[in-house]
DNA sequence: TTGGGTTATTCCTTTTTAAGCATAACGCTA
DNA sequence: TAGCGTTATGCTTAAAAAGGAATAACCCAA
């Protein structure tokens, strides 16, 4: 008897995974990504920037820059922050800020849905 | 007359853009990307490794890092290479590499169309 | 047997990136 | 007025990633 082998085919939802990123880009590079939502998030829950770099282990001074970033790459500020004063300062989101951490969750709920439904065909 | 001012809303799609990158992750890492399928695609046109990684302007070294992952991150190779002979030797891809290639890009259709579906409604 | 171009691999240097340190200004509180 | 914690910023240092150099093995061709 004669035996035929052929490969058999590898699932890949079995034992790989599909995964992605987005952000948004403005004219000057990144202007909206995973890290600097995550940011805008906990200067709005923390309200300063020193505060919300320490829950994320982040230093103040990538923090600072990122959020100096987005309000540069944005034609209104994200963060209003003030120095001085009780609490030595601090910072807080403007509408803006927090409409831009509501966009993105919106783009995240589809995104996330469209890997998921989209790695249950992957057959290698 | 009293005038109430209110931010005009920003049409994101006009200035930003909404980009993403998506990969096969094995438990032990990436598996399948952007650049490793390039990777895939110039050995498969050119019979070999190194002048692969010459036309990407990528080192030799790097080239061969990551078909060599890609190998051992799969039950059977994606690539398979001889040494010396003609030419001094060479790379083909087996067609499970091939097929690693073609289901790279059935995926890279979706995620682009979703993509630019998506940055239509982005309103912040 | 020598040369050539490739695969395969290690080691070291360079570049890029991130982290850390230092300092000044600010404005409330005691 | 002194102290505190924060914002704001430049400069220095460390970690990480990429790049390049060097070497051995391979096997066909001349």
């Amino acid at each position: 008897m004669l035996f035929i082998t052929y490969r058999k085919e590898c699932d890949l939802a079995q034992h790989y995974h599909l995964r992605g990123r987005f952000w948004i880009e403005s004219p000057q590079g990144t202007f909206l990504g995973q890290g600097r939502v995550l940011l805008l998030e906990r200067v709005q829950e923390l309200g300063s920037i020193s505060a919300a770099a320490r829950s994320m282990k982040m230093s103040y001074r990538q923090a600072w820059g990122l959020i100096s970033q987005m309000n540069s790459h944005s034609p209104e500020p994200l963060v209003l922050s003030s120095t001085g004063g009780q609490g030595g300062g601090g910072a807080q989101l403007t509408h803006v800020g927090k409409r831009a951490i509501q966009l993105y969750h919106e783009v995240l709920i589809d995104f996330e849905a469209f890997l998921s439904q989209r790695a249950q065909t992957l057959k290698l």
